[in-house]
DNA sequence: ACCGCGATTTGATCGGTATCAAAGCCCCCG
DNA sequence: CGGGGGCTTTGATACCGATCAAATCGCGGT
């Protein structure tokens, strides 16, 4: 008994070494899904890497060797044309699952939209960790259907919605993620990406991007910091009247 | 052993009953991940109904009671605007799986477009159900995942493509999906949907699909029988061309 | 403080798709 | 065989967002 215990207590301290108990993605990611002393499975195969502003983690068409989680930082997904026009199809954040599992090249581009701290796996070793443990994997479907749902509401937009009503969409989406209130009873939120970045994400160009921008300025519902990505939204009501028309 | 020979047997039949083990879906659906022996779990939840065409299988805002699997016939899944544009966001076939997890209230309507066969789970029931079977949540894992996929490249094509080329790739999904060889050295295909319908999945309207699609005809790419309904598509190459320009 | 470069804004024009309107076609049903 | 209704095609026009172009802003480096 003692024995067995001793071992436990230095199986625990290889399985969760503090990389992993203090690891910002610790409870948000799959990571959250198991318990300190099975994170060995996953400490086993993971290694941290920090990708620096505008890197690709991968390039759409190469081998899918690897998958990760993102532990600090943010990364765009994006799918191309062949001659060159780009749609940013999801955005990743701290405790997101990165990469396409199940396939054997990918068809994405994923990189980072700043400093990026992630975890990186051998695909084929998180797939068979994956098997091993029910719970991350049930989470990981959790996940997938989150962002399926997601994916969906971004093809309403996309297929249906105008110019305006996407900025607006997109504007309330920070909001409600990041937003805090302000003096004067706003809401200020960081808009996390350029204007070249929120065009791919909401196909449109720069230009209509940046001018409906300002019509939202003039029109008294936003008002811009200097410096341009920090703002606060003045009249939430309307953002909301632009997105859901009578 | 005698006597557990027949118990066994008997629950066997109780469990695997021919409406299961004959189902046309047995194969492809998720129920292709268990065991006949195991079919009992989903054959006690599940009711057998079929929707005649244009019939919703639930509405956006309903409570999310149920959902299904796809045993024969075809439906659309739509995601709409407050003021009526629709969106169409998914197409299912049969063995296709049917509905949102873990959601309280739909958020997407679900509707035949054609007289569709249906295996109606009640949802709760289905996510008990899936947590004792962790080959079908990994099937399901797989399929949302492929879906997913599929989301994004629609992202891309409605985001950034324009209307010649959703049309043209629309076609060549359908070619690849279904295409079967003609004399003559086209393939043949039917066109499952309404004008209306291929408006609604490729964010166009219908004026526009129709006047791309005789544009294609002029252009001897594509050739439509009688009734529009079947067509075949002569220059497959050129629909490639057009989908990814140089 | 000045310079220089990339990002953003603003302006002018073009083009593709939506919109409005009408004609044609197909098929069902009497 | 003829009529009717819905779906589809075709035509004319309007408008939104893309494109082309230039001015301005912001920021880091000197």
């Amino acid at each position: 008994m003692l024995t067995e215990g001793l071992l436990q207590d230095r199986t625990d301290a290889s399985c969760a070494p503090a990389r992993c108990l203090s690891c910002k993605a610790r409870g948000s990611s799959l990571c959250a899904a198991m318990a300190d002393s099975e994170l060995s499975a996953l400490h086993a195969i993971g290694r941290r890497r920090t990708l620096p502003a505008g890197q690709a983690f991968n390039w759409a068409g190469d081998r899918n060797n690897h998958c990760a989680t993102v532990v600090e930082g943010m990364l765009k997904v994006t799918a191309s044309t062949t001659d060159g026009r780009e749609q940013i199809v999801g955005l990743l954040f701290p405790g997101d699952f990165v990469g396409e599992l199940f396939e054997e090249d990918a068809t994405l581009t994923v990189s980072a939209l700043c400093e990026t701290d992630l975890c990186i796996y051998p695909r084929a070793a998180f797939e068979r960790t994956l098997e091993d443990h029910p719970r991350m994997e049930r989470m990981l479907l959790r996940r997938t259907l989150l962002a399926l749902g997601d994916a969906r509401g971004r093809m309403l937009a996309l297929g249906r919605r105008n110019a305006r009503e996407r900025i607006a969409g997109f504007l309330l989406d920070l909001v409600e993620r990041t937003g805090h209130p302000e003096a004067g009873g706003g809401r200020r939120i960081a808009i996390p990406i350029s204007r070249g970045e929120m065009a791919d994400y909401l196909g449109l160009t720069i230009e209509t991007v940046s001018r409906q921008l300002s019509q939202l300025k003039a029109t008294g519902i936003l008002a811009f910091a200097k410096g341009d990505r920090g703002c606060t939204v003045l009249r939430e009501a309307s953002l909301r009247a632009i997105v859901n028309p009578a």
